[in-house]
DNA sequence: AATGAATGAGGCTTCATTCAT
DNA sequence: GATGAATGAAGCCTCATTCAT
């Protein structure tokens, strides 16, 4: 009994200091840029050695990519459950632009750690900026696609407007990051969503009344 | 005389020479990404020594500095120029964007060095890039507030939609940037044009039609 | 009675495991060189942990002092039972040498951990591999002095003869270790033998009859 | 004139700086060893910075290179002097013995670089350690190939001979670099000489001879 | 103007060893 | 006895920048 607890504990403990320099990695990141991050603060940060660092992941790299995958899973997976909730095809992809935008809102460094960085980090990441990229423009193409099929809104090229989409976020929030005095991201939102939905050819009646609904 | 004539001639070849200095890193930069690139590599590629780049840059983010600024400057004066050809508020807007896509279609490095070295660069250079987007963005509200002054489309808040469309423009790009297998890029114009206008409340006659003209 | 049951086995699985450590150093060391030998590497080797090994070495050191030590002694055990069997002094030294010469041929591994690494381990080892070396010449130089003695052959430095022999046949196994295709190592020694014992002023005569003998 | 002094001067000065690493770092590598020297120490032997060896040899590894190549090729430069010096067969591999031999006995560094650095550089070297023992032996086996020919000793295994001949050799100073207190290495010389030269059978009456007549 | 040798701070990574469990 | 996480001292190398010529 006493092992097993103690195993347990022992294991926890490592759980725990793995995402302690997970969490200092994903803040010097954010806070310094990639490139800018040595190994020492993020091992300071972490309140470990540096070979510490080295015992869980093998390259600074490493670190980058695993928390990249995190970060964006755990996006992913929020958005999936919020347009989970929904039933109506332009609902679902407003739910899915709200869910990024207020994430972001709410987690200034996690923007930074997706969007800035990953260009930071240099060439040798663009696979991994590119997929995540391609994911979230894929995400919201299957939704449109969805709305499509359903009559909701004429036939487009979802494909594009989901790439236009997430670009379009992509850099209000970018300049929102960028800002000296960064202001309540989240009442820009309610105008972005009447454009990007506008541009898909949503009725201008819907637009309005989704928006007042939620 | 001759002196002079000698100095001027050095004169001459000092500026050829910075310019040297200046292509070799643009190409550098474009290919390798800011951080990967070293001073050696330009003055190689610029065939000089790095003595000599630092002759006439203080610094490598000098150099950088000076690219990101005369490379926005050479656009913006194209976009300009092809703007006052057109009379019509949506003609113009449209001329921007077209511009900005058509140059990067034929200059693929320069697009590199604008939107992702201008990230890859490091926080140091965030004003810098900053200040690009800004410029764009403000430029496309510029045109669009004309636009809704003329009653061509209805009014909205322009200053956001200017950097949502130079948003999704810059993602599109982007894509393609990265794409293993560009295709080619002029053919996303149109529909992308048509998002674009739509999300702005342009009718949808005039998009068709618009885009048809040119 | 159960408990020194269980401390005997435990005392024979701890020998066990001890030796387990040795083997698995063994092979790593000759494979891949003392220097870049890791901890880790002998304690996956000896399917250990790290801790696990330093229970039973102090350090990387005392493993590789203990293996030379030991490797040593059992070919010098070897050796004196092969020359035990001959009375001929001449016939005596030729079996040390033969000895030698056969195991190596037959643990390639050895002979690399013997005379590669010894050296390779750096200068920390100098004292050891002197030993070593001045071991295997000494007991030849006493087969030479017994030799000369009974008048077998004629006066001479047998200190040094001893050095030269075990140089000599020290080089030609270290040229046998290195190169790429191996020939057959026991084909060598007719011929070597010849060679050293002429050098120590062996009758013609002796050498043919006694290698044939053999 | 005064460009082409200065630059005169200027080359004279790098090749200075060049020499003076390589210098430092033989001192250093002979001293310590191989894996033991820090790159630190060398740049301080030199008087240089880190930086500035740097700028000379691309990695530690190509200094060791450069050493063992040079250093092996003066040293047969000076055998093959010494060599040609002589017309007799046996005499021209006496000579080239000796050479090597006193070379060793007034260079003790240089003997250590060359025969014990070679293996405690690692793995990694052994082929330069090959090639240059193989070089040595080739080069004694040439000389006993010429001596077979014009029908000064017997025929025999000229290439084995030749590389039992430098093990032995090897042997002997290699017993004299460890030992703790070394007497004259010279002194040695006779007795071996004598050694090597009667194992390929050249006439005892030729090697009392030719060694004295020295 | 230009050259290129030199500088030196700093970066990433390895690894023998220790120690709490 | 054993485990494996943690430590921290080095080590090799890169590179922006300076400077004598």
């Amino acid at each position: 009994m006493g092992d097993e607890k103690r195993a347990g504990a022992q294991a926890e403990k490592s759980r725990t200091r793995r995402e302690q320099i997970l969490d200092a990695a994903f803040n010097t990141f954010a806070r310094r840029g990639y490139r800018d991050t040595a190994m020492d603060e993020i091992a300071a940060a972490a309140e470990t050695s540096k070979g510490g660092v080295y015992f869980h992941f093998a390259t600074k790299e490493a670190i980058f990519r695993e928390l990249m995958r995190s970060t964006a899973d755990r996006l992913a997976a929020k958005v999936d459950r919020a347009v989970a909730a929904e039933i109506d095809p332009i609902a679902k992809a407003d739910a899915a632009l709200r869910t990024v935008f207020a994430t972001f809102a709410g987690h200034r460094t996690m923007a930074r750690l997706l969007f800035l960085d990953a260009l930071g980090a240099g060439r040798a990441f663009n696979d991994e900026t590119n997929a995540l990229h391609e994911r979230f423009a894929l995400m919201i193409a299957g939704y449109l696609d969805q709305a499509v099929a359903e009559g909701a809104i004429p036939p487009l090229d979802t494909r594009l407007t989901g790439v236009a989409w997430f670009g379009a976020l992509n850099e209000v929030v970018a300049r929102w990051l960028m800002a000296d005095e960064p202001g309540r991201l989240e009442e820009t939102y309610p105008p972005l969503r009447a454009l990007l939905l506008r541009s898909a050819g949503v009725p201008e009646a819907r637009i309005a009344t989704t928006g007042a609904a939620r």
